[in-house]
DNA sequence: TGTATTTTAGATCGATCGATCTAGTATGCA
DNA sequence: TGCATACTAGATCGATCGATCTAAAATACA
C-alpha cells in the first residue's frame, strides 16, 4: 500500500476559505488558491473537483466556524447582545475589512449559483430562528418589549445584522456600530 | 468638419450600469459591455478610457438616478417611511434580484478600489444625513420617539436599509420585508 | 464631389483564466 | 530492494480576458 497520508484537507479548505473571504470569488484564481493552500494545482483538482466545488466546501467551512457555535450559555436579550457585540468587535479590529463571507457571497456568487444561494438563505433562516427564539425568551422574561411580535423583531434584527456586515466592509467605525447597536437594543427593550 | 455626432454617452453609460448591476464587476467582460451598450469595443475605450473608469461613470449614474431625487415633498416620519417602502416595492418586484448596485459594489469592488470606496462611503454618509434630518424633524413634530438620539436612530436606519438591500438579493420576500419595516417603524414611533 | 473625422467590425496583442496532463519524487508495504 | 500509490512542479490546453490596432463605412462641411 502506498503513501496513504494526504495533506490536511480541512486545513487546506480553511486556507481557501480565507482567500475567498479576502478577495471574493471571481477575483480569486485557482493558482492563487493552490498557493495559499500550500498544494499543487493538480492536487486541488484531485481532492476538490473544481473551483466551484472548492468554494462550496470553503463556504460550508466558514458557516461551521462562524454560525454553528452560538453562545448557548446565554439566553434572551443577553444572547442577542453578545452575538452582535462579538461581530462588531471583529469587524472593528479586522484590518482586511473582510466583512462576512456569507454576505459577500450572497451578493457576488448566489445570483449565479443556486447551490450557494440555497446554503446562504438556509443560514439566514437559521440566524432568523436564533433571533426569534431568544426574542421570545426575552419577552417571556420581561426584558424585551412585548409590543412587537417576536417574528418581526427577529426579522428586523436579521436586517440590522446584514447591514452591519455591509458597513464592516466600507465603514468599520466603532462610533457608527455603537450608534446602531444602541438604537437596536433600545428598540428591543422598549419603553422603560 | 466631420461627423460630429457621437452615440448618446448618457444612454450608453446607463446600459453599462444595468449590466454591471445585473452581473457584477468581475463577471462583466468588456465585450459584453460594448454589446449591451450598442457600441463597438474601440468606441468604448475611446469614449470612456477603460473598464474601471466606465464602471465609475456607471456607478455615479446609478447614484444620480437613485439617491439624488429624494422625496422632498415629505418630511419627518413619512419621508422615511416612503423611502423604505419605495425600495421594498422595487426589491419585491424585480425579477433579476439585482439588489442595490451601490451595496453590491461596496462588497465586491470597494475593497480593491479606493475611488469606488470613496464614492460609496460618501453616498452612505448622505443617506445617513437624510435619515438624521428627518428623524430630528419627526422628533420635533412629536411623531418619532425622543428617547433615542437622532444620530443613533439614523445609524440604525442606515444599517437596516443596507440589510434590506442584501435580503433583496437572496430572499426578496414581501412578508420578510413587512416584518422588518413593521419593527423598524414601531421602534421609531416609540411607546404610544 | 472631395476631404476630414468619427464610427464601425473584426483581427490581434500579451496575459491570464480554469482545467488537464506529464514526468519525476516521496512514501509505505512487500 | 522493488512496486504501487499520492504527491509535486511545471508544461500545456483551449478559451477568454482587457486593451489596441487596422481598414472600411458613415457623416458633415468645403
Amino acid at each position: 500500500m502506498p503513501r496513504p497520508k494526504e495533506f490536511d484537507e480541512e486545513k487546506a479548505v480553511e486556507s481557501a476559505m480565507h482567500h475567498f473571504w479576502r478577495h471574493g470569488y471571481e477575483a480569486t484564481s485557482v493558482r492563487a488558491l493552490a498557493d495559499s493552500m500550500g498544494i499543487a494545482g493538480a492536487s486541488l483538482y484531485n481532492a476538490f473537483g473544481d473551483k466551484h466545488l472548492l468554494f462550496e466546501r470553503a463556504l460550508l467551512s466558514y458557516v461551521g466556524d462562524t454560525f454553528a457555535r452560538k453562545p448557548n450559555d446565554m439566553a434572551g436579550l443577553s444572547a442577542i447582545k453578545a452575538f452582535f457585540e462579538k461581530i462588531v468587535a471583529f469587524s472593528v479590529k479586522d484590518p482586511d475589512r473582510k466583512g462576512c463571507l456569507l454576505v459577500n457571497s450572497a451578493l457576488e456568487v448566489a445570483p449565479r449559483n443556486d447551490e450557494v444561494a440555497k446554503i446562504i438563505s438556509g443560514v439566514m433562516r437559521e440566524v432568523e430562528d436564533f433571533f426569534r427564539r431568544h426574542v421570545a425568551e426575552g419577552q417571556a422574561k420581561g426584558e424585551i418589549t412585548a409590543a412587537q411580535a417576536a417574528p418581526h423583531l427577529a426579522q428586523q434584527l436579521l436586517a440590522t445584522l446584514l447591514g452591519i456586515r455591509v458597513l464592516a466592509r466600507v465603514r468599520p467605525e466603532r462610533a457608527l456600530f455603537n450608534g446602531v447597536l444602541k438604537a437596536t437594543f433600545a428598540a428591543l427593550e422598549g419603553p422603560r
